[in-house]
DNA sequence: GGGGAGGGTTTGATTTTCCAACTCACGGAG
DNA sequence: CTCCGTGAGTTGGAAAATCAAACCCTCCCC
């Protein structure tokens, strides 16, 4: 008998299966900076403009953004964040400060967030328990769904 | 002139070349639980092995895996995370943390991470500096490149 | 010497991407 | 009025990536 078809459950995966295109976490970084029309959104991010199309309908779909005219007459659109798209841009500024930990040197970011304390944003993700930086060392995983363990399926 | 051809330098985009394409992440997420071997991969994640196969390569170039044998005679290897793809597990994390939020209920979440506190963790993005919890609003973006604003290219 | 694992390749059919060109609706300049 | 430019997409076809299933090779065990 073969083992399970289906992939392990999981959040990660179902998030990713609505941000994870190409271009999707791109077209979310230039509408959190207020760039969300269209031909501001190919320029920026360098996306062929069929698929900038097809990830914005998706986007919208999936409750992240928002299509609202600007203009009528000329008709004229603009997407936004909606709130759950904007409890995504932590995750834009996790990725953003690895890859200037890892990919450059200290002085060639191409990028720098202010945070409202008036210092320059490095993100941590903590734990809210007990407010300390998540290590993966730190971390034990517990699946909750049957038929699911750490390792993998049980008993097909 | 048309407009310049290169689209926002950006650590986000520079992260995601390397993370970004499908599979990759839950690559990760795997290889963090400990399971590196390339059949308890495509189990787990459900991928084609070929891309596995092509994913693994590169997260291997890229520094974020390293393959290493477990057993010589046979030859077996495994997959494990580097000090570098430890740190991204913070963004896998976060991604948990928003698809349980937002695209599940409560009592039906996949997997719970528990933290060394003894708590259930629950991810949060927090300043370095001030500690607090990052939100949208009290972010301002300010670009280092010559010949980028936060609206796109000046002067072509 | 047959039957598994484990760790991949190969093959061929389907999907996606990509890019350039095209459309349509206006608004303004001449 | 005609031409030009802008915004927001569509369309068409070639190129690349994905998929599923089958295949391969090396061992180990009986």
């Amino acid at each position: 008998m073969p083992a399970a078809k289906t992939p392990r459950p999981c959040s990660i995966a179902d998030t990713l299966a609505l941000v994870g295109e190409k271009y999707s976490l791109l077209v979310l970084r230039e509408v959190c900076l207020g760039n969300g029309r269209f031909d501001q959104l190919v320029r920026n991010i360098g996306a062929p403009r069929d698929i900038l199309t097809t990830r914005l309908r998706r986007l919208v779909d999936a409750g992240i953004l928002t299509k609202r005219a600007y203009s009528e007459r000329p008709q004229r659109f603009e997407y936004r964040p909606t709130q759950a798209g904007l409890e995504l841009e932590p995750v834009l500024m996790t990725l953003m400060e690895w890859g200037d930990r890892h990919l450059r040197t200290e002085d060639e970011r191409p990028m720098v967030m202010e945070h409202v304390c008036g210092n320059e944003l490095v993100p941590v993700v903590t734990c809210r328990a007990c407010g300390d930086e998540v290590r993966h060392e730190d971390l034990t995983a517990h699946p909750q769904v049957p038929g699911w363990t750490v390792k993998g399926p049980t008993a097909a």
